[in-house]
DNA sequence: CATGAATGAGATTTCATTCAT
DNA sequence: AATGAATGAAATCTCATTCAT
């Protein structure tokens, strides 16, 4: 019954290539097909490694999965770019925090799916997405309350703000416009604010 | 007393019978689970229904959640329940919508579920999930422009809104407060608007 | 991903024969190399039905093991044969029931080997096995009992033939030769009864 | 408080001490798990050592099954304490015997297991098996026929003695009892021979 | 029309073994 | 000598789908 098996002759990657490789064809293939509907076998070959290596670095297809948005959420990513904001004017502001986290999520986009499409069946991702969701409410929040408004208001413009962003980032599949964003702004402040969007 | 002529109400032929126990079985364990988690076996037992019933009613396991969210999103019932409002005020028109888009979601949230978790991966069920909030936010914004906004104002407003609402019920799993609710219109209406809230 | 799989054209044996068709297989391949030494791969080559089969009637390999010693265990055959002697003679008695034993264990001879082989490890495997034993057991010492002795001699000098016997047909894979057995009975029921061979 | 010449016993050298641990948990996870139920990886880690070590010191698994029981049975023990039988009475001699059995057996349980188990499958354990089950069969009746026996009747008689006492130890998983062998060692010598228990 | 036994490709995971270091 | 990361064949089990009845 015993085969030969084992080592092969030529020397592999430096071990954390590899690693690499595979949170990369993961990370893409989750993102694409969903977690489910791609088979490990498949991120193996798309990473360029054995298939035993994906359970030898990650025990299962699970803890893949976990190690995924343990490693590669954007949280502390997305905490540096959006405490950057410099603007005093909360529509400036906003404005700000809005490019802001679009170039994170646009960088990150595939790992941003990830968040949202298993967050739901996998509770250690609805976990970090969370985690991500609340964290940049709470920044986008301080922001508003230093600017003349009560910490309850602040936190409810801000989840909206956030939420309407996901929304259309993810599931609308849509590239927020401008537009869109600056009418949002507008809105969300209160008609009379109006944006000065000659920065543009 | 007087005899009910043509198809009596409680006599469905028996093929639609298990036809619709394959729908409610399919609806809550897409929902629960997943659609990819979900083994057909399963759904066949839940409903209490020979397991070959689904391939000669449906055809394939795609074809049983086309025809799940093809007849039984809630689109038109969601197109009545909001036609329905009456206000003049806007913020008591959006509070009243809301209750209104509320119940329908929550009289409905498998399918609420389902829209939103397998819309990514079956176009199909994106297509009625597009549909559903596009609808949802054409008849918001019909409303908002007939009091006193631009068509342009309007839309985008009762995009922010529906999105919030969407976020709020199905990923955050949690039940949107009536205060959040407020707050968030008192926001998208600007902060003068107060919105009366006696008739609570 | 769904690929075209199910029922082949031809028409596939009447049910019960390809489920004792696999018995037949596991029998005799769990006899020869041990449960965990079998493929569920090769079982299902030997007995010429498709891999799935195997976990359509038994679910795990652990479940058709089960059902194995379940449902092929020899205990009612040995209850039945063993309950046939009908000498007086002690000596006569001892040598009719091991005939009787070795018969049945001759034609069961895979069971056998499975019951002892896989009884550590799997308990319901044992359970089998002591089953068997002690009523094995009970029934030649009822039937010493009968004959000058009392019940307590009569168990140990019955526990020690069938382990005696058990030990030479399984473990020392030879078989028991009538001598043997003749200097067996007579040590056990004590030198001076002499066994009456004569009916050889 | 002379000094100890030589090499002192408390340094052996760093490999035999680890090939020796290796052997330990070999030892216990074959007796508890079965061999082909342990996993190599679990030996090296329950032994305190790496991966590779069991292959450098024993090349393959089956090497150290077969290490273990060439090194590990405990003929030699078991047959030195066999021979300390001094007894001239055949009822307390069997006695003597049978509780330096349980003693050496009690010791080296694990081995005793490996051997039953492992014997049917490995040629190699069988035949270590065998070679333990003679030989003790050889001293106890070489004992017997120094006592008013032929050298047949003896024979017999120690093997009917061992394969109980296997049987109870190994198999029926319970501790022999001293009525049990008291009763055993009078049916095998002959119901006159009145053991004598009063050394107990 | 309706059924459910049967299929077999494919999924995840394990593991003895190798070999560069 | 000793190590442990890496391998990939093989194992068990699942499941959408079919079709004879």
């Amino acid at each position: 019954m015993a085969k030969t098996r084992g080592r092969p002759l030529a020397a592999a990657e430096p071990s954390q290539e590899a690693r690499r490789r595979i949170l990369d064809a993961a990370q893409s293939l989750f993102a694409e097909l969903g977690y489910d509907a791609t088979p490990t076998k498949r991120i193996a070959e798309d990473a360029g490694v054995p298939q035993g290596l994906l359970f030898y670095y990650f025990r299962t297809k699970e803890g893949l999965l976990e190690a995924l948005v343990a490693e590669r959420n954007f949280l502390s990513e997305l905490e540096r770019e959006l405490k950057g904001t410099k603007h005093q004017d909360p529509a400036q502001g906003l404005w700000d925090l809005a490019q802001r986290f679009r170039a994170v999520v646009g960088r990150r986009e595939a790992i941003a799916r990830i968040l949202m499409r298993e967050s739901l069946g996998h509770p250690s991702v609805a976990e970090r997405f969370t985690e991500m969701r609340e964290t940049a409410i709470a920044i986008i929040a301080a922001f508003l309350e230093a600017h003349a408004m009560t910490r309850s208001q602040a936190t409810v413009i801000a989840r909206a703000f956030l939420y309407t962003l996901l929304m259309a980032a993810i599931v609308d599949n849509a590239t927020t416009s401008d537009d869109f964003l600056l009418q949002l702004i507008a809105a969300l402040l209160g008609n009379e604010t109006k944006c000065d969007t000659n920065h543009l």
